[in-house]
DNA sequence: CAGCTATTTAGAACCATTATAAACTGCAAA
DNA sequence: TTTGCAGTTTATAATGGTTCTAAATAGCTG
C-alpha cells in the first residue's frame, strides 16, 4: 500500500481507517476541496465498512497538522478543506459555495510592503468572491 | 441624533437599541474588527441599559446587508466582522486571533488573470497569516 | 389616537465541531 | 508467538456560536 510509508514517517500509525481516507483523499486524478460532511459522503460512497465521524475529523485534523491538507478560509458555517497544498488562490462562488483553484500564475505576484513587528509572514491567501 | 438619517435611509426604523450600536460601531475614531461575543462586550461596557444577543446579531446582518459592516473571511469558529468596509486586506495573527488592516497601497494592484463563466468578481481578499 | 408592521426579546432549537471514555489495534520487546 | 502498552477508533454526550420562534413592544402613517 503506497500511503502505509507516508503514514509512518509522519508518525501516523496506518490504520485501515486511515488508509482508506488516503485512497479518497489522495488516490484521485485531481485535488478537490471539500466539507467534512462531504468527505464523510465520499468515504461511504467509496468503501464498504463504516468509519465513524470522530475519526473523520481525528484524521483529517492529523493530516492537516502533517501538512497534507490545508484549511480554506471562506465565510461558511463549515469548514472547507484542500487536497491541494501548493501555494494558492481560490475563487469562491456565494451562490453555492464552490471553490475553483486560482494558480499563483492566475494572480500577479502579491507583495505585501507592510511589516509587523516581530511575525513572520506564513501564508498570503487571495479569496475572489464571484457573483452573476 | 446623526445616525437617525443612515437608518431611515436605508429602510430601517431608527429604534433606541439600533442607534446605540450605531454609537458602538461609528462613533469612533478609528475602525475596528470584532466577533459577536467581542461587539456584546463593548455594548454592555458603553450602555446602560441591556441589549438581547438577538438583537445584536439581527442589527449586524441587517447593517451587513445595508454595506455598513463587512464580513472577513477567515477561519474561525466566530464570525469576523470589520467597520472599515472599504476596499482592503488583512493580517492575521494565528497566535490570538487578532486582525490588522492592510490597505490596498500595503499590496501591490492584484489582477486576476482567469475568469469564469458568466460570473462578476465580487471581491478580492487577502488574508495574509502571521505567525511567530 | 388607532392600527399596522417592524422590531425586540427570552428562550429553544440547530448543527458543526470537540470532548469523553471505553473498546480495540498496531507494533515493539520479550 | 505472545504480551503489554500507547495510539486509535468509536458511540455518544457536550459545547457553543448562530438562528429560530412567537409573544410583547415600539415606530410610523393616516
Ligand atoms: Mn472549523
Ligand atoms: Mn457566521
Ligand atoms: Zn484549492
Ligand atoms: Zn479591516
Amino acid at each position: 500500500m503506497k500511503y502505509i510509508e507516508k503514514l509512518r514517517n509522519s508518525g501516523l500509525r496506518p490504520t485501515k481507517q486511515r488508509l482508506q481516507i488516503c485512497e479518497v483523499l489522495f488516490n484521485t486524478e485531481r485535488t478537490f476541496h471539500f466539507t467534512i460532511n462531504e468527505l464523510e459522503q465520499k468515504i461511504k460512497d467509496k468503501i464498504d465498512n463504516k468509519i465513524s465521524l470522530a475519526t473523520i475529523y481525528n484524521t483529517v485534523h492529523a493530516f492537516e497538522k502533517k501538512g497534507y491538507l490545508k484549511q480554506i478560509p471562506v465565510n461558511s458555517n463549515q469548514t472547507y478543506f484542500d487536497t491541494n497544498i501548493t501555494d494558492h488562490h481560490h475563487f469562491y462562488n456565494l451562490k453555492d459555495g464552490n471553490l475553483i483553484d486560482l494558480e499563483n500564475s492566475d494572480v500577479g505576484p502579491i507583495n505585501i510592503k507592510k511589516k509587523i513587528n516581530g511575525k513572520k509572514i506564513k501564508s498570503i491567501e487571495v479569496l475572489v468572491k464571484l457573483e452573476d
